[in-house]
DNA sequence: ATTGACGAGTCATCTAGAGGACCATATCAT
DNA sequence: ATGATATGGTCCTCTAGATGACTCGTCAAT
């Protein structure tokens, strides 16, 4: 496996190690969570000194597509776990995890907006869910969830009573597929009927909408998520430089 | 200036090299825009490995304090720039910058927010701006500004026409003060009356609060603003892994 | 059962140097 | 004037090695 040295002009040779890395990270040679190869073991595999892996590495810790860990190792970046949802409203409580209860769940041709995010045919079929998320008995945000098939097959039959309120480890356990990265899309609107009858508040009442594509560690989309809060509970904070 | 090898656990010679080198930056010595000195010549006056200086200096990079140009130069940060504001609404026109007009412009005693974010004494003075941002003929954004004093007396007296469009290429032309960093807070609202004539809309239409906290390089709040927009046309990505 | 010392494995820091790539400017020939 | 070519200064890449710091499991002593 023993590269010589090459110089390009404009080609690095941490970058290419990067770019094997990279490959074989995604390909899934080493499942998220597992241990990378020790640095002295993987610079004597591919030729190359030492400082010269370590920069690469680097630049894949940067990508968030791996954590280095003094002492213990570099692993591959396990998907995300929490509820990042709520990092856009306030409801009172602070930190906990809001309750999760699905509404429906079925098989539909899916809309443009899902349809286009995920990468299917006009017309094709794709699994929705419907969901509210509630702090006790108090209902605050409802969503409604695209998800392609064959991938989340294993969610369509089953009992839906023992998902537990987070759906990200959900999909890690049963269908094997982690969230590496979400875009999430703000705007502003008014609440449709329905969603306003689950959240006990007036139709037409203004809602924050907050629409995510997340991807896995291959950047294919494999979540189209629509979120509807009201808007009052809306906030977020940016920081630039 | 040659510093012995210092090697204390949990302290690195770059960490503390960049702590140096960040207090001379904050301090002044070289001003934004300006160019440090060679690597080689920074490494010879403190004593340390080449490779070492540029740690430090790509941590200082990290914090956004510096720029490193390849075959130019490391060069301290100039100040924010542009209209940054922008990233949150969509009026049609794409990268455009609007049109600036100055509504009002007094000595005031600041209210307790933009008290507290300048750090002022209750009931001391402040200057404050209002002022219209506007797509041709048509008005956008409302903004309420809060500047310190004295070091925003250059605004007070004079002619405002010649402002321009941007305030802060402003800010660092009259007074001297860099924007660094800004935290932007996001929320929801519904027009004051004023505003909404101001705006063309009707009282009580909902729209987007942002409040803004600008910093200048030592980390000192130089700006607290108030901007409302129209809520149908907030928009905003955010990317999250 | 708890504690502490040890050691193996890992990533992190630091050194010293050679050479390449990139940028701006000055110089020179046309 | 214009364009090509040198030149000096800068950051960037890469090497080879030594040493330190951190984590965790093992095993002996309490």
């Amino acid at each position: 496996m023993t590269t010589p040295p090459v110089r390009t002009p404009g080609h690095t040779q941490y970058g290419a190690l990067a770019d094997v890395l990279r490959a074989r990270i995604v390909a899934g040679e080493w499942r998220p969570g597992a241990a990378l190869p020790a640095e002295q073991s993987l610079a004597a595999k591919h030729g190359v000194a030492l400082g010269t892996l370590r920069h690469a590495l680097e630049l894949l810790s940067g990508e968030g597509l791996i954590e280095r860990s003094h002492g213990r190792g570099t692993f591959v970046k396990a998907g995300l776990a929490g509820a990042p949802m709520l990092r856009f409203f306030r409801f009172g409580q602070a930190d906990e995890v809001p309750g999760s209860r699905i509404l429906s769940r079925q098989l539909r041709r899916a809309p443009a907006g899902p349809a286009h995010a995920l990468g299917l045919a006009a017309g094709d079929t794709a699994f929705q869910l419907k969901r509210l998320r509630s702090f006790g008995s108090r209902p605050c945000l409802v969503e409604d969830i695209w998800l392609p098939l064959p991938a989340f097959a294993a969610l369509v039959e089953g009992d839906a009573a023992d998902w537990g309120d987070l759906l990200y480890p959900l999909f890690a356990e049963r269908c094997g597929i982690h969230v590496h990265r979400a875009v999430d899309s703000i705007g502003f609107g008014v609440l449709p009927a329905a969603a306003a009858r689950t959240l006990r508040l007036d139709a037409g009442h203004p809602c924050a909408v907050v629409t995510r594509q997340a991807y896995d560690l291959a950047g294919r989309c494999i979540e189209y998520r629509t979120t509807r809060g009201d808007a009052h509970a809306f906030h977020y904070t940016v920081s630039i430089s």
